[in-house]
DNA sequence: CCCGCATCTGACAACGTTGTCCAGGCTCTA
DNA sequence: TAGAGCCTGGACAACGTTGTCAGATGCGGG
């Protein structure tokens, strides 16, 4: 039988639940405040006796330092912000671990927040990450206006955007090649005989997504490709209206013999509503998905890498603070044409 | 002698790159401090004339509150922290994000770390969110002893485990009814004539590993089902260790018809390595898959709600906080077998 | 025995905010 | 018009930590 502890009756004292302070360790050590920080930091200048002592009364007090008055005292909370639209989306999970991996190495925390693709959200979310005042912050853009970030990056907070471009300021932003990547993919089904294109992506005032839509018009364009109205539909990735957009691009007279979906989330629902189609239709995907490989047939994606995005991102927002770094740039980092089938499929009419 | 040894003079540059402060803002709008920090928590006693100045002064010099002081004097942070496995995994996105919603209901921010399955980096984790004065702790067990936290709890920090249980202390625990669940799904490949069962999961020190293996177990002796040893598998997830475990179970004289995954990383590897079999062989994993619907045949899973453990972890955190809860409990989530194909497929020997 | 020096130690003042408390000035009533 | 009571505003002391600086202590050498 293991031993257990019981959970003691709670203090109701809003003090932090009455801790223990370093004057109580000091009191109780007999020896000054002082004293107690330098040993609680490791700084030199302590007898082994004395620290000997004040360890001893750490422990039997269970004195833990608060970092809030250390961080009011330091100016540095060794933290920093992570907002992103949302955690639960198998995109950004990668990302966050990446940046949280940066942080790590550099002694910080994450704290990270979704936005859930509001730009209000976002911009209370970041302003109350700046409040707590974190070292730097790294942002996924859900809004297209990031001026009211401007008092903060002035007042020192590292900033860098990722995966979309910030709206109307001057900083870092790391962004996958949205464009060409779009583009590449839609060539690729353009080489295996397609000229009916069907476009299903994010809405247009998300950037990715906008970018993406561009990178099929240019496809579409450099082969000659008059584009129809009725192949593109932008919008929200809920599956209800990207199934009504491939329900309605793959009937009528002409259908799409092939379509690009453009994220992760469009993709999923696509692959259900082309299961369910007599007729084999042709796709490539924006972003990898799991599994995509075992599906009959393989799914074809344009892949990009996920954790490269938060790495570069968080690695950048370190060097910002190491004072490394001076003027904003803009990162563009590569996509990969994933072939595993379904782009390689021919046209079917 | 001429010389004097210098001090060296005060850099301003430690101190939040010399933000302005509420003092700023009264100086300039020509009132008191606590006038300001009226304004700026709406408290009522402010003119509209006097609220108006202060406003204009804190626009203007861009002002913000520094939460670090403010939660030096309240004692309260209105944050929380989460320590889990890998934020990187689909099977955390969302528990993660629904243990933020419910902190954004309640007006608090989300700390969040991984373990990376390490107890050392757990605790390290863990202790670190407590010395940012987290207001309470939703944590994921990478290790089997959590007496460490206790100074923190006796001190005031709410604590909820999810997913696994706590070691060696009474806490509120949030579960998954794994042992259930994983009898349920044997039970399920039994009751399709299988008998050759075997079982390939994560490392035995970890909870839910051993608790799905003791469910496997159960429904084999229900079933008087004498197990062989080399029907199973425990140990790390990760495809190299997997895929031989698999390939080894399903070869020699007497090889199993069906197999039972312990997660779900577990159960991609084994699809993978399913396909390549020439034989058909039966498969019902532990936790859902994207696009599991989808494979040839569609993958019978027994499925936990990740953002209900969650949701409920964090609704008893905050009930912990705000009184309503004292004594520790222990809260068992049901799961759910989805049959898709795969767990119904008959034996093939 | 005392001085100089190095090493340890502790008193004290920040850091930026909020809670307490009191001083004026105002309105309202008797 | 005086007194009571309300509103508004500000002085001041925390909160728990760290940086500064000066005082204490010990040691060796003159």
């Amino acid at each position: 039988m293991p031993e257990t502890t019981r959970r003691t009756e709670r203090l109701p004292g809003n003090r932090y639940g009455n801790r223990p302070t370093m004057k109580d360790v000091a009191a109780r050590a007999g020896v000054g405040l002082k004293t107690v920080s330098r040993v609680v930091n490791g700084e030199p200048g302590v007898t082994p006796d004395t620290e000997r002592r004040v360890q001893e009364a750490i422990d039997a007090l269970g004195f833990r330092r608060n970092d809030s008055a250390r961080v009011l005292r330091k100016g540095r909370t060794a933290s920093i912000g992570l907002v992103l639209e949302d955690l639960a989306d198998p995109f950004y999970g990668p990302l966050s671990r990446a940046v949280e991996e940066v942080a790590r190495a550099h002694g910080a925390l994450l704290i990270n927040g979704s936005s859930a693709e509001d730009p209000e959200r976002e911009q209370e979310l970041a302003l109350a990450l700046c409040a707590r005042r974190v070292d730097g912050l790294v942002v996924i853009p859900a809004g297209d206006d990031h001026r009211y970030l401007e008092p903060e990056i002035r007042a020192g907070v590292a900033t860098v955007f990722v995966d979309r471009p910030a709206g109307r300021i001057d900083a870092d932003v790391v962004l996958s090649d949205n464009y060409g990547g779009a583009r590449g993919g839609v060539a690729h089904l353009i080489a295996h005989g397609h000229r009916r294109i069907g476009f299903i992506g994010d809405m247009p005032r998300i950037h990715t997504a906008a970018e993406r839509l561009r990178g099929y018009r240019a496809a579409m364009e450099d082969a000659g490709i008059p584009v129809e109205e009725r192949w593109m539909s932008l919008g929200a990735t809920n599956p209800e209206r990207v199934r009504r957009a491939a329900e309605e691009m793959l009937s009528g007279p002409d259908p799409v013999t092939a379509v690009f979906t453009g994220n992760n989330r469009v993709t999923v629902t696509v692959i259900r509503v082309l299961a369910e189609q007599s007729r084999r239709v042709a796709l490539v995907g924006f972003d990898d998905i799991e599994l995509a490989d075992l599906l009959q047939p393989g799914v074809t994606v344009v892949a990009q890498d996920a954790a490269a995005l938060g790495r570069t991102a968080a690695e950048r927002l370190f060097r910002q603070l190491d004072g490394t770094l001076v003027a904003p740039e803009r990162i563009e980092l590569p996509t990969r044409l994933i072939s595993r089938g379904s782009g390689e499929l021919p046209p079917a009419d």
